[in-house]
DNA sequence: TAGAAAAGTTAGCCTATGCTAAGTTTATTA
DNA sequence: TAATAAACTTAGCATAGGCTAACTTTTCTA
């Protein structure tokens, strides 16, 4: 098989610069992005999010839980008094429906490539983040024309 | 149209766990990654990887650049001597190679998806850590079945 | 080759996210 | 309802990765 050879090239310092500026930058949301996904599932499936389910979901202490979900009050994301159950503010909420449709895109996508689904699951959890609107909307596209191939 | 309604639901909490954990790992894995790609190019390109060079490829300030390297010299990633360009031990060259071969799968992947070159520069840079060998398998078979047409 | 500029280091600060241990509040149950 | 258990918080620690300021070493150049 002909292997195509990619030529080693840099990018200009300043461009590369502004890529990973960009995903240092998202990556500051992601923390954010999947604690409001999944207090929005928690209060979804089971009436309310408690604490204790957020650190058994995310398989962090709830010490560590308890102090993501100051600075996400802090900044506007959630309402929680405390000992009570948690409860997201309507940018937390906005935030929370985004990032459920992001994911949701990007698992689907995996399934559409034929990747098994504990993959797509472990695999879409991670890429969400860094999805951006033009690539989400390719997969989409995707997405649809295979369900028309196979419905149609 | 139509829109697919995906019911609502949790995963069992230590599922869900371990997903987040598997994601939390990779995390940890991104700067190294990111920076012995970028001394493996360095080298490559100018002959050499200098630490005013990485701080701006990387958009970083020299400091951060020079704290990071300590830690990849102390984990046997790299090799340097104080003042003095950087090196690849042979670990860090074997994680520079196959870091370069997810990113190139990531980039042409989403070139064939029809995303932009800016985007899909931008987007493999965040999406190279997280693409399992399972996704990047089927990526790659993408490609190839969309170069066999596009040629053939 | 001396002085200036560039490169690299060190010190000290910050935030985010992990942890355990210990204490407080709430809920359960005997 | 009193005791126990569960949930939550607080304190204190660690690491990673950001930063600026100040210092040292190396390199360049006049």
């Amino acid at each position: 098989m002909k292997q195509a050879i990619t030529r080693r090239q840099l990018q200009p310092p300043n461009k590369q610069a502004a890529v990973f500026q960009h995903v240092r930058r998202a990556h500051q949301m992601e923390a954010t992005e999947d604690y409001v996904e999944l207090i929005d599932d928690l209060i979804a499936c089971e009436g309310e999010a408690r604490l204790v389910d957020m650190a058994r979901h995310l398989g962090v202490s709830q010490p560590t839980v308890s102090k993501t979900l100051a600075r996400l009050q802090r900044e506007g994301y959630v309402n929680s008094q405390p000992y009570r159950s948690i409860f997201l503010t309507p940018k937390g909420k906005k935030l929370a429906i985004s990032s459920r449709k992001r994911h949701d895109i990007v698992f689907k996508f995996l399934i559409a490539m034929g990747v098994s689904e504990a993959t797509a699951k472990r695999d879409s959890e991670g890429l969400e983040h860094h999805a951006s609107a033009e690539t989400l909307h390719a997969f989409n596209n995707f997405i649809e024309s295979r369900s028309r191939t196979a419905s149609g």
